[in-house]
DNA sequence: AAAATATAGTTGTCTATACCAGATGAAATG
DNA sequence: CATTTCATCTGGTATAGACAACTATATTTT
């Protein structure tokens, strides 16, 4: 079950075991783990290392731990896995809908003053602009305006963009996109918005911007999106 | 600057030691910090013992570590530490303005379908019904209805809302509050909000559901929100 | 000059051990 | 019978040491 010899980490090898105990349902919520004494003897490891398997759990919240008991399954049902920076794609996949963008504008303009501070660059610099409507079942969703740095990623084209940006930026850049910071908030709709959207006009919409950040902290993009307030909800899980 | 006979854990105090280094500005976004060797001598402790330190702050998105090169001081410049799951008079603290409440109603009823599913609890379970109106320097804010299972906090009277509701459950009952999932939504003000919020007709306004957990997953508390949409946005950080 | 190699420094993984502190139930005590 | 004590579970903190994997620099070889 456990291969020492494996390039595999160990810890991460019992990670991997433990969340697949809990998938299939043979640890159901609430129900107490194995001591970690008990593993480090089943397996012939250090305690030291299952504690670091343990560890990692806790933080994304698979595991409890409750000193003197035990360490224990999460209630949390796990719906969506962790819905967190998620993108369209992904969020309408989860609801059970099928995505799709319609690209309508591509190109590369100097930066505003606003633009210039959140992505962290100099005022006028080169910066995309992708603008995209997002669909589901072929339905207008969204209006999304996404602005990224010409010298952070270089060589992007409208098939890319068309294709996955994500996926580009993370194989090819090798940039490893980690959490940003995402405001919400509702708004009246202006004419642009109405027209891709078809609504009306006494219709409210929910604007979201959000600020991706880099492993490094640096900013990768900032997001602009105005959403039909009658078709979507955020829905964001919490910690603390 | 260590203290190995205090109660407090020594790898607990390297982090407080850590955050404050980078909080002064002694240490800058992008700094590289002393190698855990280093602290390790520096402090005459276990070189394990410093890496729980740096992990923990790696994990707060404090720090982050790059293999053979070092730890180094993440860009991220932290305006708000973390803004997760924060109570609205934490929220507007943060943003320098004066928070205050005006309980408006508070009964236990029966629990609707929709309540009780939320709640973990049976239908026609018994839930405290609160409802406030928050405001900023004196401005309605907001319109928030809060339900809470009788059963899991009993005792709960007008006097304990009006002081702290969240120091009641974690100081006298011994329950923590951990996380939960929050829905964010537009829409248009129907009467009892308009009244309240001072409004017109027109304006649209957010709507906010939080469901909040206890350490061991069990739904806590539904906290419905009514938002002025001119006056409030949501900011969320987000990592993954 | 360029390429390969060594070397020293970093974080990453892992071990074996020790003692502390909270929880629990059984045994001793009143 | 109720209470206290104790033994023994649990996770929490801390140590000292080892080797691997990766990075950067200096040195040697080609």
């Amino acid at each position: 079950m456990i291969d020492k010899q494996s390039p595999i980490p160990i810890y991460h090898q019992l990670e991997e075991k433990i969340k697949q105990l809990i998938e299939t349902g043979e640890l159901n919520p609430g129900d107490i783990l194995p001591s970690e004494r008990e593993y480090a003897e089943q397996f012939q490891i250090s305690r030291m290392t299952v504690r670091q398997a343990i560890n990692n759990l806790v933080n994304e919240r698979f595991l409890y731990r409750i000193k003197g008991k035990g360490t224990f399954v999460m209630e949390h049902k796990m719906e969506q896995p962790l819905r967190e920076l998620t993108s369209f794609t992904e969020d309408m996949k989860a609801r059970g809908l099928q995505p799709s963008n319609r690209l309508i504008h591509f190109e590369i303009l100097p930066a505003s003053a606003e633009l210039a501070e959140k992505l962290g660059i100099k005022e006028h610099g080169p910066v995309y602009e992708i603008k995209r409507i997002r669909l589901a079942e072929d339905i207008p969703m969204a209006l999304e305006r996404t602005y990224i740095s010409a010298n952070l990623v270089p060589g992007l084209t409208e098939d890319i963009v068309k294709d996955s940006l994500y996926a580009y930026v993370e194989r090819v850049l090798q940039l490893k996109i980690k959490g940003g910071t995402q405001m919400i908030e509702a708004s009246i709709s202006n004419e642009e918005e109405r027209g891709y959207l078809e609504i009306e006009e006494a219709d409210p919409i929910l604007l979201m911007q959000r600020i991706s950040l880099l492993e490094d902290g640096r900013p990768f993009e900032v997001v602009k999106s105005s959403y039909r307030a009658d078709r979507y909800k955020f829905i964001i899980d919490l910690q603390r």
